[in-house]
DNA sequence: TGCCCGCGGGG
DNA sequence: GTGTACGCGGGCA
């Protein structure tokens, strides 16, 4: 027998004689590929019992294939309180649903437990394993297959160094696509497959095109089978892709399917499998799959200046670099011609996409790693983590060391009542609507971990009834103490996470590398989701008592924050949540900047403010109401001259191409020209315009997906509207298909005025609706923030009103 | 007002 | 796979 050590990458499982095993996907130190099997985890769950008696019955209990195989009585900690509980092991993972789902009806059982943390993630916690560091294991057989398989007697952590230069290969594919927005992947081939990796660039495509890196194949099938047999040699640890969950993979696996091409590409041999039903996931065992799309539109969201996640705008903010520019609308047509010079410029488009997405991914592949260490999931399942989910995993992670029992996810009924429930919220301080100049932008986020922290914030000790020391939530809103006796589970752990973020700044004072910083943020990240998570209807560790307190504390200090602000001569404009907007006035970035240091001179070390930015001009809208946690609405010009947009979700696809256009004007002019006089204008040109009839109805069509049949629409929209006038011309109207629909003079609701685009003259379509609903909704936010009604204005003939300005 | 429904990203 | 998004806004009832 002897031992191996290799870097675990990704994890999976099989049911093997009635008998799961565990499968572990890595590489050696000597960069060989390696499945290793575990035969020797078993599923459990726990049950808190009122009568011992009933054990014997839970003993005999067998449904279908699964059995109980034992019971062990265990002294555990529930919701911070000690607790006499029984482990039932049984023989299959997918048996546990099942027991649960009758011990439930048990009137001896008080309550069933854990009964839903994923096998494999189970194992990697019982285990205490990090996925992508070295564990070692002790070999008991091995088997010849695509990949060196071993049985494994023994399987531990060794070390958490991490595996060093994954390799990575990024991919995007080009489609032929003639009818606009709309994707189609049973109609529309893959014309065009980007791969690039570290000294890798490749462009597959099946008509002639002249280039250094491209490869002509016969046929679409020859494109798909050659994709497959790169993947094979080339070997990549990781495949990514922007969108490739939703878009690439799916669209790959599907033309496969048309083919009859097996994508084989798991390690043991496995398809490449899209799962997920509202969200797809595209998975292959032994290459961990990355969708950079979704790590930024979760995870870097909030750190990010852009509102829209598109390949060209994240690329341009984190790499600097934007997409090229090509018409890619009439690549459908260039391939039909076949015209070898545009062609070629789609083709080295195709490679630079591939491209930044490799380049993202490279960039972003340490503070993944981080999260993983930190979680000790596979990175596979962190990529794809909301903030809460993070959260959730990572305290589930800590409670197996403090020995608590893991609360189970609230029913419906129970996310219902808590979602009705509010919370008496973050300080706001209103804004003036106005344009500003010199604006720095305080961000204050690390207030909350560090209240929850230093006032002992948990579910064991929000409102504590056996203790006797406490501490008075500064509230009026209900009586809320703190107990001081005993330390909090959820307190301890945010504490834990500042004090290791604290040690590590330290060590980047003394020398700087990407990796401290990584880990750095990586913590940071996850303890100020904390509070977040408090107040989550979907948390297990749900404390809405906690995150009252939360706020309370953060009331307090932030006043304190902005009263220094004003002793110090600054004029405060705007604060909320997590951030307070200040106007330099006569004050300079200097005196912003020792601002700062000032205030965190004051603070525990657990506290720090930061001087998020500094912008020339700013829009600012008011936050509607005083919503708790009501996100920012504004627009920025930075220091760069660049217009950095936040909140106005105004612009989607299915809004009318006016109505984009305008609002994009709209800011334009009022940030750089800084004159509302002429953005008015603007405004009113248009809306003459459409009174007229005069835009172009190009300019007005509307596109809605529709989602399924439409006789399974319990609602007629507009689109369905449109989706019947189509069927009614005897074309198809089949889920999946983007409808464009004009609105139209007429009588009755939208949905009765709605025409096909083909049937519509300029002098058809109905102003009032285009003016009321989509130009004026696109930008009356931004006009209401400089004091003027646009709706009233465009209304009233007087342009003296103007004045007023 | 509450509920249903689509959006994002991708060509 | 012991299964999962999320948060928002428009239109209809």
């Amino acid at each position: 027998m002897t031992s191996i050590l290799f870097y675990l990458t990704s994890i999976t499982y099989k049911i093997e004689n009635n008998t799961p095993i565990i499968y572990l996907f890595g590489k050696t130190k000597e960069g060989k590929r390696l499945i290793v099997k575990d035969p020797t985890f078993q599923p459990y769950f726990y049950v808190l019992i009122k009568n011992e008696a009933i054990l014997e019955k839970i003993k005999n209990l067998a449904i279908e294939e699964g059995k109980v195989l034992k019971i062990e009585k265990i002294q555990k900690n529930y919701l911070e309180k000690e607790i006499t509980a029984h482990k039932i092991i049984v023989n299959l993972p997918s048996s546990i649903i099942k027991f649960k789902d009758e011990l439930k009806k048990w009137d001896e059982i008080e309550r069933v437990l854990e009964y839903d943390v994923l096998f494999t993630r189970r194992y990697l916690i019982d285990k205490k394993i990090t996925p992508m560091t070295l564990l070692k294991v002790e070999q008991n057989t091995i088997e010849k297959a695509k990949v060196t398989t071993i049985t494994a007697k023994t399987v531990e952590e060794d070390n958490e160094e991490l595996i060093p230069n994954p390799k990575i290969i990024a991919l995007d594919i080009e489609t032929y696509n003639p009818d606009g927005k709309q994707i189609n992947p049973e109609k529309n081939p893959i014309i065009m497959l980007a791969l690039k990796g570290e000294n890798y660039e490749k462009v597959l495509t099946w008509k002639k095109i002249n280039g250094k890196n491209i490869e002509i194949l016969n046929s679409e099938a020859d494109l798909l089978q050659r994709f497959k047999e790169i993947i094979e040699t080339e070997k990549p640890d990781i495949l990514t892709g922007y969108y490739s969950d939703g878009f690439d993979l799916p669209y790959i696996k599907s033309r496969a399917n048309k083919y009859r091409i097996k994508l084989d590409l798991g390690w043991d041999e496995s398809e490449l499998n899209i799962k997920g039903k509202t969200e797809k996931i595209a998975e292959i065992n032994g290459i961990i799959h990355l969708d950079v799309l979704k790590f930024v539109r979760r995870i870097m969201r909030t750190s990010l200046k852009t509102d829209t996640y598109t390949l060209d705008n994240v690329a341009q903010e984190i790499l600097g670099e934007h997409k090229h520019e090509v018409p890619l609308d009439l690549l459908a047509q260039t391939w039909d011609v076949e015209d070898e010079t545009q062609l070629k410029m789609f083709a080295d488009y195709n490679l630079h996409d591939a491209n930044l997405c490799y380049q993202l991914c490279k960039k972003l592949l340490p503070n993944m790693l981080e999260l993983v260490k930190i979680i000790s999931l596979p990175l596979f399942d962190v990529q794809r983590m909301s903030f809460s989910q993070l959260v959730e995993w990572y305290t589930i992670k800590q409670a197996q060391l403090f020995n608590e029992l893991i609360p189970n996810r609230p029913g419906y009924y129970t996310q219902q009542e808590r979602n009705k429930k509010r919370l008496h919220g973050a300080f706001v301080y209103e804004p003036t609507p106005g344009l500003y100049q010199n604006l720095v932008v305080f961000d204050y986020r690390s207030l909350y971990p560090s209240i929850i922290a230093s006032h002992n914030i948990s579910i064991g000790t929000v409102n504590c009834e056996t203790c006797e020391k406490k501490e008075k939530v500064p509230t009026e809103y209900a009586e809320l103490n703190i107990c001081k006796d005993k330390q909090g589970f959820l307190s301890t752990i945010i504490k834990n996470l500042i004090e290791k973020r604290a040690r590590i700044k330290i060590a980047i004072k003394k020398k700087p590398t990407q990796l401290l910083k990584a880990r750095s943020e990586a913590l940071k990240l996850l303890s100020n989701s904390f509070y977040g998570y408090l107040a989550f209807p979907m948390a297990r560790w749900y404390c809405f008592e906690g995150a009252e307190a939360t706020t309370a504390w953060a009331r307090f200090y932030v006043k304190n924050v902005i009263e220094k602000a004003k002793e110090t001569g600054f004029k405060v404009l705007y604060a909320d949540t997590d951030s307070c907007f200040i106007l330099l006035e006569k004050k300079t970035k200097k005196d912003a900047i020792n601002f700062c240091k000032e205030i965190n001179k004051n603070l525990s070390e657990q506290m720090e403010l930061e001087l998020q930015g500094y912008y020339h001009t700013g829009l600012f809208v008011g936050v509607k109401g005083s919503k708790t946690g009501a996100k920012k609405k504004y627009a920025l010009l930075d220091e760069n001259n660049k217009i950095i947009v936040k909140g106005f979700e105004t612009v989607r696809r299915n809004w009318s191409f006016i109505a984009k256009e305008v609002q994009k004007e709209v800011l334009n002019i009022i940030l750089k020209e800084k004159n509302k006089n002429k953005a008015f204008a603007y405004v009113k040109d248009v809306v003459e315009k459409l009174k007229k009839n005069k835009i172009d109805i190009n300019k007005l069509i509307i596109s809605t997906q529709l989602q399924k049949p439409i006789d399974e629409y319990e609602n007629v929209g507009p689109h369905v509207a449109a989706a019947k006038l189509l069927e009614k011309k005897g074309k198809p109207a089949l889920p999946g298909m983007l409808l464009k629909f004009i609105i139209c003079k007429g009588e009755g609701k939208i949905r009765d005025k709605v025409k096909l685009p083909e049937d519509v003259k300029n002098e058809d379509y109905d102003s009032e609706y285009y003016i009321y609903h989509q130009v004026i909704p696109a930008v009356e936010t931004i006009f209401n923030v400089l004091g003027l009604n646009i709706e009233k204005q465009l209304t009233e003939r007087d342009q003296t009103t103007l004045g007023q300005f």
